[in-house]
DNA sequence: GGCGGGGTCAACCGATCGGATGATGCGGAG
DNA sequence: CTCCGCATCATCCGATCGGTTGACCCCGCC
């Protein structure tokens, strides 16, 4: 509404593999001031491919994207400029737009160079903002998401390790301690002490209460 | 583009708990022809409330709801016409729009009363289609959607009863046996007599195997 | 070099689970 | 009325799991 015309406007890359919700995106943010939608994608790969091409300023990135690379890989790759053309002058601002405020999720989109993080439920005029925002660099969260990273520095959640996760995932396969041990090549006293200790940082005791909490943390691929 | 406009517009009102999501939908309808969107929701109590007041002709329904009424009860009792002001003279069309191809999503929804059943990830074009074809009362569902029904047709799932879904439904809490059992004021033998079956239905012989499976068909709440 | 965290493994034991069998009561379909 | 599916319960037994303890190795850090 003001005149704020005299900047170019911010090119925008949208990535989500819902076509309906990325054709809505495209018909809401095509009518906002001061940002043009300069390409879709429908997969992380096309993503990449894409911002090689159109060298976007921020690009809108759903995390769940369906089969193939995951919208943290993808933002891992677009924010460090390791797409397909290596030298990526200069890399664009990742703005995360997704359902869920896990703090798994947060936490490993944060980690992989996410300028923003915010949720479908929030309300549109965050959205502009956000992308404004993550244009200039600025970082944007949404306020559920800068609570639960509040709470998460104040009170440290056991984290689990690389093969306590892997363990993890093939519990939640239904699979007993010693399919578990062959799956990871590994003895089953192994796959015995990995659960004794998941157990714990999960604040736990059975397996399939495991499984729960790990589904309701969004600890599994 | 071809002169349709003899027909008034299609009256349509919007139910997705993510208010992005929403106001994409909304820029994406709005501006197509033959098409009024007049009302938006964010939950299926609204969705009710708003349906009785504005009379839509054909409600887009998501399944996935949040907290509250989610989409299937919401579903059943618009198609029904059982709203807050009992007699619903003409009870709206709902088109379910969700990102989920489950053989249970979609069962549910049908029986709920839905007139059709399309998935996000469609293109914009099916659900503009699905949509008119909905307000005339035709059935419109996306081809993936189409596929599921036939192969069930075919081979029909061995369906769990009422009780075994409760069941499971404790077992992925991480519940026991015993845990379930006083959970749902039944001995132990009994919980385990209906594990038994679950197994047997869902083809698996272990507890973490029958909450992955339940899981990946979403059998769960 | 010491120290700690992560990953690996073994052996043990009590509790639990899985599976089978048999039995009862109840409701609806034929 | 009879049959059948569903839910309920009991009993039994072998297999498995959960929890613990103790141990070893490797690697990075101080």
């Amino acid at each position: 509404m003001t005149a704020t015309d005299a900047t170019p406007p911010i090119r925008l890359l949208l990535c989500d593999d819902h076509a309906v919700v990325r054709a809505g995106l495209l018909a809401l943010l095509s009518s906002t001031a001061g940002i043009e939608v300069v390409g879709e994608a429908g997969s992380g790969e096309e993503a990449l491919a894409m911002a090689a091409r159109v060298r976007p300023d921020v690009v809108l990135m759903d995390l769940q994207l369906g089969d193939g690379m995951d919208g943290v890989e993808a933002t891992r790759r677009l924010a460090s400029g390791t797409g397909p053309t290596p030298p990526q002058e200069p890399a664009p601002r990742v703005l995360v737009l997704t359902m869920f405020d896990t703090d798994a999720d947060i936490a490993r989109a944060i980690e992989a160079g996410a300028t923003g993080y915010l949720l479908k439920a929030e309300r549109p005029e965050e959205l502009f903002a956000a992308i404004r925002n993550a244009a200039a660099g600025r970082t944007a969260l949404s306020a559920p998401v800068a609570d639960r990273l509040m709470a998460q520095m104040r009170t440290p959640r056991p984290t689990l390790s690389e093969r306590e996760r892997d363990i993890l995932q093939q519990l939640a396969r239904g699979l007993g301690n010693r399919e578990i041990a062959r799956a990871l090549f590994i003895s089953e006293a192994t796959v015995k002490t990995h659960l004794g200790r998941i157990y714990g940082k999960l604040g736990v005791d059975t397996r399939a209460g495991a499984v729960a909490v790990a589904t309701g943390r969004r600890l599994l691929g």
